[in-house]
DNA sequence: CAATGTGAACTTCTTCACAGCG
DNA sequence: CGCTGTGAAGAAGTTCACATTG
């Protein structure tokens, strides 16, 4: 099905996600069939949206019943293009880096990292998980020679523009970028942005009323 | 100012977050003054959607010339709880939780780690940034020692749940998750998950129609 | 007279509620 | 008869447009 003009929102591609791993848990636990409440109490939403934001992409569910556990995840790793394999480049050996490449969700999700690129002569030739760390000015034959698909950006500051030109140019469509930048990059390839100065600040500002610590309140 | 009552959206907030960020970086280049356009042009939104972000909290700009840089800083830090210090606590001294240690905005926004616990004896004692990693099982003692006010959550999937119980039995107020599991927690805990999984399935959703490599396509 | 602050218009997302089907 | 799928209602968020002001 995976209807085709349809502008699906980033929130309901994210509920999704959340479905596929309660899904995948359920199936652990041997359950065969499971009803949007039950699936929006273990995601984190409600039965309405779970209804709707699978009433997108078509019916996968029996009235009277509910929706059959692996069918639906099977449908849900189809629409989120996990039925697939993809080829990611890594540029950045520091922790970030190292903490993706041990993630094992990474793998198991169908995401391949197939080159690591750092500019650190200490790093370039050590192994991680058996892959080489290469030295990041031949990134983009090396991208290319590899059919890097997607890239992971977990460089300094500093140098992240440059790298995700560097990449663009290597002909990666997608981009997950950890540094706290904005990249400017063609409209046709797909950012996606992890901040955690961001993530932290949200935080903050959902405590901040709370009791005051560091220097006394302005105004 | 800082609005009571009123409810801000997250979105709202993390761009407040965004110009705070693009207005540090405009204060580095010696900048002044900045009108609602450029500084949307910089974060990545729109001029009317700063103006209408700012709205929330108050008054900030100057008709005809826009805002200057560094009062609008100091009032955007003073919104999102920054101008003042936070206790933080490290659970899980894997990767991710090293690679927040070393983070140089975290420290620069006001988020002191005060503690950092692991499970593993090979780890407990070892020194990060000269904080020693102390034994998970006194957990609730020495977040209450320390003032901890919000955990940051980097243990394995399986063990998430309950470190969160601890965590929320010790006093903490808000806790960033990055284990792939949603947590069950009173609601007066405030919850930010940054989930990798996730992440990547909404890049793999962007890109999947492109050329495919794995597995021939279903149905 | 340039650029803010803000109601009003518009658009998008969420929740409701119920007909219809297994 | 229970639970889905879905239009319709309602809420929330975004963009428009302009009167206002330093």
């Amino acid at each position: 099905v995976t209807a085709p003009g349809r502008k699906i929102s980033d929130t309901a591609v994210r509920h999704l996600s959340l479905y596929l791993r309660t899904l995948e848990e359920l199936r652990g636990e041997g359950t065969p069939t499971v009803s949007s409440r039950e699936l929006a109490d273990r995601a984190g939403t409600t039965a309405a949206q779970v209804r709707k934001d699978l009433s997108h992409f078509g019916s996968f569910g029996k009235r009277g019943l509910g929706y059959s556990v692996d069918p639906l995840r099977q449908e849900l790793r189809q629409i989120l293009g996990l039925s697939r394999s993809w080829a990611v480049g890594l540029v950045g050996a520091g922790r970030i880096g190292s903490a993706l490449v041990e993630y094992p969700n990474f793998v198991a999700r169908g995401f391949r990292i197939v080159t690591v690129m750092d500019r650190d002569p200490e790093k370039i030739g050590r192994r991680w998980n058996g892959i080489r760390i290469e030295d990041v000015s031949g990134l983009e034959e090396r991208f290319r020679a590899m059919g890097v698909q997607l890239a992971v950006l977990a460089v300094p500051e500093e140098a992240t523009q440059e790298v995700a030109d560097r990449v663009v140019r290597a002909g990666v469509r997608g981009i997950l970028n950890f540094a706290p930048v904005r990249l400017r990059i063609p409209r046709e390839v797909v950012v996606n942005h992890v901040d955690l100065a961001v993530e932290l600040e949200v935080l903050s500002f959902a405590l901040r009323e709370d009791g005051v610590t560091g220097s006394g309140k302005r105004r």
